[in-house]
RNA sequence: GCGGUUGUAGCUCAGCUGGUUAGAGCACUCCCCUGUCACGGGAGGGGUCGUGGGUUCAAAUCCCAUCAACCGCGCCA
């Protein structure tokens, strides 16, 4: 067995990055990464180490002092290695990959971790490999240059976003994680309480009431990367829990909200994907009426080539219907109850006439046929939201016990405002050209909503249970 | 909740009109190899064929149930 040194008897501070080599030729440097593959010819020993920027051919010549020890290491294994940067001899020189014209001559190795055979190969973007096994074993997964990739994207996504909203005077302000039930939309994720026994939380589907009640509390804009969680069945693009950039200004109108939006992901296109093209700039618009008569969807994937994996087509759809009818035939919202209707149909929703034809202030953005963000202008005053609420058939009382607290903030002087929400991990999706969520999610849950890695959801203990005052209906603990 | 597809070695798969001891490639272990880069050559280890039940002299193979994964529908204010 090979003795793993410890860290401290290392000096990490001259370590040069594999991508950096190529500046050091002739010069002596030290590598630290992981073991992918090791040719061993006998006497020459050839070692391809990886880091986060690359990787590079590492040669251990007969007479080196490492021959032992590169016969013993394997993949995976976390390696410091010491050598001199070479140029190849002209023959084995191959330009079309990195450092492909020089090899790393290796003088020391020290074996920082050794890893047991690993449970796939990662030489490939692991596409073929069945997703489970690479959930379950998401640390070697996430090694693949592809993952890397995709996780320094989704860095560089939220950085810009976040330098985005805020040279536009956006504040990122946090909202919380233990919230109050939802009593429509999508389920909620429960939390049972300990202080109160009986009672519960809920985590939120989304920031959307916090963020209305900021802007109640005089926040001129705010934004968040917003964690949100719903207990519905997943899709290839949809997980139980994803993240939103959620923002919300006061004082504007439906054409200050998506100008801002459309502005920012033009920018994300710009920066981080200068090699994609925008098929429409400006964004244009269809109207729900518009996009339903020609392309049957109000998600129209409007581009000219569908094979073209470069191709953006944004697209806007706008003037929705703000209510539409239940199985049950009463009236229900399309989005979202705070929605306003538009200035035309003020009067309409006051005095609940002409229901089916109220429009409401909602904006939907799309892209290349994914949904991948909405919002609207809000019902900022009481009377509205109550006049809302009532053509949905709800009784003051259910009002005043499920919205009552929004009533309060709208009564207390809350000023007309608006804001949008973009589903992030859908929008890194598309821009990465990835087949589904799960690739950009960096844990992502399997269909069924289990985390394999971690193996959640899992059986309470039954301290766990006493203490939040659960009793399950069919209990299996043992 | 519903429909479709899938489940065989660590990984990717073949075998499935029932019939000796279930195969291949990669990975793994050992040996050989001085210019490889999917290195090459040789030897070897590794399997309750997802799980449970049934039919049969005999089941990876046929039937039933069940679990899991993936895709879609319902659902997702």
């Amino acid at each position: 067995m090979t003795n793993v040194e410890t860290p401290s008897n290392v000096d990490f501070k001259d370590r040069v990055l594999i991508k950096d080599l190529v500046s050091h030729v002739d010069k002596n440097v030290s590598v630290c990464g992981w073991l992918s593959v090791r040719r061993d010819q006998g006497k020459l020993i050839f070692v391809d180490i990886r880091d986060h920027t690359g990787s590079v051919q590492g040669v251990v010549l007969p007479e080196s002092k490492s021959q032992e020890i590169a016969k013993t290491i394997r993949p995976e294994w976390v390696l410091a290695v010491v050598g001199k940067v070479h140029t190849r001899p002209e023959r084995n020189q191959k330009k079309e990959i990195l450092n492909g014209t020089l090899e790393l001559e290796i003088e020391k190795i020290v074996v920082l971790n050794q890893a047991h055979t690993p449970a796939f190969e990662i030489d490939s973007d692991g596409k073929e490999i069945n997703e489970e096994v690479r959930l379950e074993h998401r640390y070697l997964d996430l090694r693949r240059p592809r993952l890397q990739n995709t996780l320094k994207k989704r860095h560089e996504m939220m950085q810009c976003i976040r330098a985005f909203y805020t040279k536009n005077d956006f504040w990122e302000i946090d909202t919380p994680i233990l919230t109050n039930p939802t009593p429509e939309g999508s389920r909620d994720f429960v939390v049972p309480s300990r202080l109160h026994p009986g009672n519960i939380y809920a985590l939120p589907q989304s920031p959307q009431q916090y963020k209305q009640i900021l802007m109640a509390s005089g926040v001129p804009r705010y934004f968040q990367i917003a964690r949100c969680f719903r207990d519905e069945d997943t899709r290839g693009d949809r997980q139980p829990e994803f993240t939103q950039i959620d923002m919300e200004m006061s004082f504007v109108t439906e054409e200050d909200v998506m100008r801002v939006n459309e502005a920012l992901v033009l920018e994300l296109v710009s920066v981080l994907y200068p090699n994609k093209k925008v098929s429409l700039s400006p964004i244009p618009r269809y109207t729900y009426a518009e996009c339903m008569e020609k392309y049957k969807s109000d998600k129209p994937d409007i581009r000219v080539n569908k094979n073209n994996p470069d191709e953006l087509a944004f697209c806007w759809v706008i003037k929705f219907p703000m209510f539409e009818k239940t199985d049950k035939g009463e009236w229900t919202f399309t989005h979202n109850p705070f929605s306003a209707p538009v200035t035309e149909h003020i009067e309409d929703v006051l005095q609940a006439k002409n229901i089916k034809d109220i429009i409401a202030t909602q904006y939907d953005l799309v892209l290349n046929g994914y949904e991948i963000g909405g919002g609207s202008i809000r019902s900022h005053t009481k009377e509205m939201l109550v006049a809302v609420f009532h053509i949905m058939g709800y009784s003051d009382e259910r009002i005043e016990k499920e919205f009552g607290h929004m009533l309060q903030a709208l009564g207390s002087g809350t000023p007309p405002h608006g804001g949008f929400a973009f589903g992030f991990d859908r929008l890194l999706m598309i821009l990465q050209g990835e087949p589904n969520i799960r690739e950009v999610i960096p844990f992502a849950k399997t269909g069924e909503g289990r985390d394999v890695l971690m193996h959640a959801p899992a059986q309470p203990t039954v301290e766990q249970l006493i203490d939040a005052h659960i009793t399950f209906k069919k209990n299996k603990i043992e």
